[in-house]
Parts: structure tokens; sequence; C-alpha cells
DNA sequence: ATTAGCACTCGGTTAGATCGAGTGCTAACA
DNA sequence: TGTTAGCACTCGATCTAACCGAGTGCTAAT
């Protein structure tokens, strides 16, 4: 167990080692106001907390680092949650008056915000696609063999796709059909969509529709999405004035992690809901041993999830991030649900 | 006026450095087969064209680099397009194979073909979104005081935006409101679409809806077209392996640049069709001095042009970029105006 | 007109030398 | 017994000088 002056001690160091992103020693803990006892006293603490592993040293005679051990110790038991500035807190609301005439805009404008205010980069993932409903399908004609086929969820997102018709396929079979997919699909999860053709919506098709065949390829295709996923990205360039990425090549594994498919696996596997905080190694995807990562999510509606995260150096100024991240993701939900 | 000579060591000398990326001295040119004088000779010819302005040292006892006036030469007059091989072409045919069921990943495919193969970046710019024209307007209800506004235009765009109506707006209102617009506005551009709205529009309201003043007011807002530039990247680390952006300060103020948003008007001030090329300082934007842009344009029907570009260092394989941007560019164009 | 030879330039690399921030340990102290 | 001053030691970072090699321009010979 660790005595309180250890406890204090850890807190001490890991705030310093935030700010300043260097080894911390003994003589500059011993600067604070309110530390009265000797560097010697402090070395002998910080030797223990070494032997019990939440420090460590880049070398022999170097000062002290927070080991993952330590950061982990440090946010479940010593984060102190910080308030922001009158000031802050104005720009932040600012930010959220404009009228925000997509969706998308709303999630883009928060990813900017989150991380201008946090300094790192900011990661937002859409509520799962497949997982919606669907609420109307429309096909708007564009010229004689071609149309825009629109699908509209419960969410009120909006996925289009071009299609264009053979001529077998007469203006009023395609009218028929949209409304026959409207009457069955309605409120059908996405997922199933595919399944629910090839069963119900076969058969009505079969006994109304002619050029079968082709019809329900088509159908196949139009009704496929694609990539499920939606993510949006801010201040990737932020990370690179951190201390700790100044070499090429770091800089370049990072970025190509964050434009990389297998971010988002990475964040799918967070729990479902609440605030967590993933750091470095706890992370399982390779590139990021040197990063946390702190999300929580959104909701759209009342069932439907969305994600909201910040990935910085794992000498994050967690305190800050935490109020941040939570701050934003009450504004993005208050904002997706009344929205006006 | 150059001498045969000059050009033909000019030319070599660019392609070269290209490879190389390091200043180019005579006895490495003198190695070439074709090459048969001395290096002494070579120096000789190689101090006429520093001379004239096409070759720069970087210190005074160095190998020769192209200067811009170089690089202006050589693209102008000494660019031979090179051939893809059968394997490469048969890979870019294959990435358009797939069914793309949104616009937005067709574009997507092509800068990433576009950047895989060239090593550098590609950006894409949709048409100009306000010059499209009106198709369809659609609302669809999503509970009792929302609905997404879906906007069709002629090239199958489609913008959508979740609206909320007051109470006091009734539901055949809303039903006579659409059939309105779609009446009044069908094949306007969208950017008269405001002012449609103030002239032809008003008045019918008026006539016609209860609570004209929220209408009005609402309307404005859903119809804006908030952010009118569709732009698309890949391959945005490519960059950072190139030697010139070892250093983590330029990769900063690159990667800035790429970001922000004076890169689209870069790119729309190149001259509106055919293929372009502007070396280093001829950019107007700063931050890419050390950089050249290659442009060319796609269409969508028969008026809508989008941009293609790929932005690389000055030293860039120009021949092999100019074969790539301009067959992605028809392949892209011809996927885009007959998709099935 | 071309080329071999040579003195000279200059960036990049290597090897010490030096500095300073930090440690652990020991011994003295409250 | 816990705290602290003192000291020898470690090691990264910075600076300097030496050196190497790729390259040039110029001169003189072919």
């Amino acid at each position: 167990m660790l005595t309180d002056r250890q406890l204090f001690l850890l807190q001490l160091l890991v705030n310093d080692y935030v700010v300043s992103a260097e080894p911390v020693g003994s003589r500059s803990i011993a600067k604070h106001d309110d530390v009265n006892f000797s560097p010697a006293t402090i070395r002998n603490e910080l030797a223990d907390l070494e032997e019990m592993g939440y420090l460590e040293k880049t070398h022999l005679s170097s000062g002290r680092v927070p080991s993952e051990k330590g950061y982990r110790f440090y946010v479940d038991h010593l984060l102190s949650p910080v308030l922001l500035s009158d000031d802050e807190m104005g720009n932040i609301r600012y930010a959220y008056q404009k009228k925000f005439s997509e969706t998308e805009e709303l999630i883009r404008v928060t990813a900017q915000v989150l991380s201008e205010f946090t300094n790192y980069t900011a990661i937002m993932l859409g509520p799962e696609l497949l997982e919606m409903k669907l609420k109307h399908i429309q096909l708007v004609k564009l010229n004689e063999t071609q149309g825009v086929l629109i699908i509209v969820t419960d969410t009120g997102h909006v996925e289009n796709r071009v299609v264009s018709f053979p001529e077998s396929i007469k203006a009023d079979d395609i009218e028929k059909i949209v409304n026959i997919l409207n009457d069955k699909l309605k409120m059908v999860p996405l997922y199933q969509l595919q399944s629910r053709l090839n069963v119900e919506i076969a058969s009505v098709l079969r006994a109304h529709v002619r050029d079968y065949e082709r019809v329900m390829t088509l159908l196949k295709d139009s009704l496929t999405i694609n990539d499920p996923e939606q993510i949006f990205y801010s201040g990737k360039s932020n990370m690179l004035s951190q201390p700790e990425f100044q070499d090429v090549d770091k800089i370049i594994s990072l970025l190509n992690v964050l434009e990389g498919k297998e971010i988002v696996r990475e964040l799918m596997s967070m729990p479902a809901k609440g605030l967590h905080i993933r750091i470095g190694r706890e992370n399982k995807l390779n590139g990021i041993e040197d990063c946390s990562l702190i999300t929580t999510t959104y909701s759209v509606g009342s069932e439907h999830l969305g994600t909201v995260a910040v990935i910085g150096p794992k000498r994050m100024a967690y305190p800050r991030v935490v109020t941040l991240i939570d701050m934003v993701s009450k504004l993005l939900t208050e904002n997706l649900n009344k929205q006006e």
C-alpha cells in the first residue's frame, strides 16, 4: 500500500511530467511550495515507488518517468477533474451556436472542437449504420436509364446511390417496386435488408413484376451497405508537435495507424458505454504503444450510440481531456436529439 | 538556345535527380552507357546550363540540381510520356471492377489508386455543388416534429439535412410546401435557390400557407448550401517518406497546408480544362514552395467538371504522374457517366 | 573541341573532451 | 527512526577538431 506522501509525490511527478515531457528529478519536485522535505527524502521515496513499479528511469542516473502502471494508478485514483475557464466554456458553446445543415457537419465540428481544445487528435465514429432501421426508400429518376436510390433511416441518416436500370424495366414497374419495398421493409434494420429481400420480397416481386431476375440482382446490389463505418478525424497533425513524435519514422507509423482501418476495430473494442481510458500497451493495436486513448459515447435517438475518442501521447493531460470529452459528448448528444 | 547535347544532359540530369534526390555530379552522368564524353566535358556543359539558369548548386563544390526554370523547361520540352507495365495497367483496371454504391466511393477509390501508384498525395475536388441544378426535393418525416429534407441534383448528388418544424406548421401544409418547391425550383441551379426563394416562392407561400414567417426562415436555413466543397485526399503520408520532408517542421507545415482550405482555392485557380503542371513557386500558396502540383479534370454529365490533382515534391516523377493522372481521370469520367 | 590532372571547397562523419542534471550511498543530525 | 547534507559516479547532450570524399573550376596537354 502506498503512503499518503507517496501518493502525493506520484501525483506531483505525473503532473510535472505531463507538462515538461522530461524525466522529473528530486530537486525539481522539491521546488514546489507545498513540498517541505528535501530532495534526498524525495529520492528515497521515488526509489521505493520505482521498486513497486510505478516509476521508471530512462537511464541509470536520469530522473523518473511514470510507468504504465503508474499512469494507470494515476487515472484510477489520483485524477482530479479540472474546471475550464469561463473563456473556454464560452468558446466551446459558441461553436455550437450556428445552424448545422447536415448531421455530419455537427459531428465534424465536435471533432474539431475536441482536437483544438485538447491539442491532441480527435476521432469520431458514427453510430452503427447496420443497426439503423429503414424509414423510407425512394427513387429519383435522373434520366431515362438512371436514377438515385435514396435510403433514409430512423436516425435521419441518408444513404444514396446511383442505379441504372435496363430498358426492360418499365416506369410503372419501378414505382410498384419502390412501393413494395417501402411497404415490406419499413423499420427493418439495415443488416436484415438482404435476407428480407431474398425471403419476403422475392415472392411478391415474382408475382407482380416483369423481368424478375434482373430486378432482383439490381436490388441486391443497391441494398448492400458497402462501408458501414463513418469516421471523422480532426487534428491529426496535432500529434506531430508533441515531443515524443519528433522522430520522422514514428510520425509515419503513427499516421499510418491513424489512417488505417484497424483503429476503428480498436475503438469498437472499447466497453460500450461511459468514459474509458486505455494507456499505452493496454491498446491491442500495434503502433500506438506510446499513446493513450480516451473514449466515450454519444447517442442519436434513444438507442444508437456513436463513439467520441481522443488519442494523445501516454503523457496526456488526462484531467483536462476527461473534462472536455465528457462535455462535448454531452453537447453533441443534446444537439443531435433536439436539432432545430 | 540550347544545343542538342545540352538538352540531352539536362534531361539525363533531371531524370537522375528525380530518382536519387541527391545533387548530380559530372562523374555519375558520365557513367551512363549512352554518354561518350568525359566528366570534364560534362562539367563545362553543366557550367553553361547553370549560367543560363537551368541548374543550381547547393553549395560551391556540390553537384547540380535542376532550378525551377530547369524543371519548367523539362516538363515543357523534354517530357516523354512513359508506358505503364501490363501488370500495373491490370491492377488499375481491377480497382474499377467492383460495384460502387455511392459516387463518393468512386471518387475515393480514384484518389487511392492515384496516390498508391504515384506514391505522392492525391487530391480530388468534386464538381461545383452550387452549379448543379435541383432535380427533386423531398421531406421524409422522422417523427412528429422532425424530418429529413433531401435535395437531389441533376448529377445525382444528394444533400440532406435534419429539420424540425414548429407545431404551428401542419402536416398538409408541409406537403403543400414541398410540392410548391418542386414545382417552382426544378432545374434551378443551387446558387440561385436563395434568391428564387425570396422572389417567386415567397409570394406563393404567403398566399397558400399558414404561419408564413416561420416557414420562410425555416426554408431559408434549409436551402443554404453550407460547405460547397467536396474534397477527398489519399496518401497524405506518402509525402513524408520523400527525402525532402525528413525535417519535422517541414512535415508539420506541409500537412497543415494540405489540411487547410487554401489548397482548394489554389486548385480552383488552375486553368479550367486539360492537364496542367505548377512547379514550386509557380504555386501562389505559401508552404508548398518545394512541391509541384499536377491537375486535370473529370466530368460528370456533360457540363460539370471536377478536379483531379497530385501533389508531390518538385523533384517529381513527372512523366509517370502525367500518364497516371491522365489515365485515372479518364477512367473516372467513364465510370461516372455510364454507371451501371 | 576534348580531356587528364590537380588544387581547392565544403558537407558529413567520427572521436574526444566537457558539462550538468541526476542518482545512490554514507554519515551526521533532530 | 526518519530526515538531510555531502559526495562520488553515471550518462546523455553539446561542442570541437580532424578527416574523408564527392564534387568543382582551371590549366595544360592532346
